[in-house]
DNA sequence: TTTTTAATTGTGTACCATTATCAATAAAGT
DNA sequence: ACTTTATTGATAATGGTACACAATTAAAAA
C-alpha cells in the first residue's frame, strides 16, 4: 500500500525477473490520474485508452490488472454482479470500504481506518504479508426497500 | 442474520407472494447442517445432494443461492478464483471474516464482533437495511512467501 | 553498442460459471 | 377441487476471463 512511481515499478518487477513495458506503465498512471473513487473494469480501462488513442489488447490487460493487484498495487474490487473493478490501492487517509445494494447496486463508499488495523493486526498474528483488506457491506438502499420490488 | 426454520422461511417467502418448494426447503436444510466454516459452491451443492440420492437441477442451484443471498439467509463469499461460495449467514458468536493468500488461496477464518458492529452502523447510518458484512484480507501467506513463486 | 535470452504482447480461441428461455409442473389462495 | 402463476428442469446462450503461440522487445551480458 505505498504509493508507486515509474521508477519504484521498474524496481519492483526487475527485482523478481520481469519487466517494465509501456503497457504497464500507461495502465499503473490511468490508475493513479484516476479521481478519487473512480475504479474500472478491464473493459472500462479497455474503452478509457482507446478513447485517448492509446491501444493495449484485452488480454494485456487482464493480465496487468491480475499481476499489479497480486503486488499489492491495485485492489480488486467485486462490487456489481458479473465482473471485477480496480482501484489503486491507498493508504490510510484514503483507505475505504462499500457499502453496496444487493438489488440496483448502488454503492457508497466509508471510511473507517480501525478496518485497515485490525486487518493489518490478523493478517501479522497469521504470518501473512497484507496485500489488501476491505469491508463489504451487502444491504438494501432505502429506494429498493421502498420500492418492494422482486429480489 | 435471523436463523431460519422451514416455517419461517415459507413465512417470509409467501409474504412476498413467493412459494415454498421441495427444493428450497432441502438447500436450507443442507446450509444448516454443515458443519462451521464450511462453504459450497453451486457445483459442490450438487453434488452433495447426488451423493444423498437427491437431484436439483443446477439451474434451480444457481436461481436458490442467489434469492437466498438477496433475503440474507446466505452469505456470498468470494473466496477463491472463479467462483462464489455460500455458507449460512449467523449472527453475532458465529459471524466470521476472511484471510485470503492470493496465490495459493489458503484461507483462514477469523473472528471480529466489531466488524459486524461497524458494519450495522454503517449501513444503519444510511439507511440501509443490512444483509451481510464480511471483512476480506487479501495477503500472501507464509509459505507462498517462502517459496519465490511466480505471482 | 551489439548480442543474447526470455519475458511480454496481441490475436485468436477456448473455457466455464452463470443466466436466459420456455414448456411442464406444482404451490397457494379461493 | 380449481385457478393462477411462481417454480422447476433441460437446454442453449452469454460473457468475463484465461490460454496458446508466434512475433516483439526489455534487460542483462558480451
Amino acid at each position: 500500500m505505498t504509493a508507486y512511481t515509474t521508477t519504484s515499478l521498474k524496481a519492483e518487477l526487475n527485482e523478481r525477473g520481469w519487466r517494465l513495458t509501456p503497457q504497464r506503465e500507461t495502465i499503473l498512471q490511468i490508475f493513479q490520474n484516476l479521481p478519487k473513487g473512480n475504479h474500472l473494469s478491464a473493459e472500462d480501462l479497455y474503452h478509457l485508452l482507446e478513447s485517448q488513442g492509446e491501444t493495449i489488447s484485452l488480454s494485456t490487460i487482464y493480465r496487468t490488472l491480475k499481476l499489479m493487484a497480486r503486488m499489492g498495487i491495485l485492489r480488486e474490487l467485486e462490487l456489481a454482479e458479473g465482473h471485477k473493478h480496480y482501484e489503486i490501492n491507498q493508504p490510510s487517509p484514503y483507505h475505504h470500504h462499500h457499502l453496496i445494494c444487493v438489488r440496483c447496486n448502488k454503492t457508497i463508499e466509508f471510511k473507517n481506518d480501525s478496518i485497515l488495523r485490525m486487518g493489518t493486526k490478523t493478517a501479522k498474528k497469521e504470518g501473512y504479508h497484507l496485500l489488501d483488506c476491505q469491508l463489504i457491506i451487502h444491504a438494501v438502499c432505502p429506494a429498493c426497500q421502498r420500492a418492494l420490488l422482486p429480489i
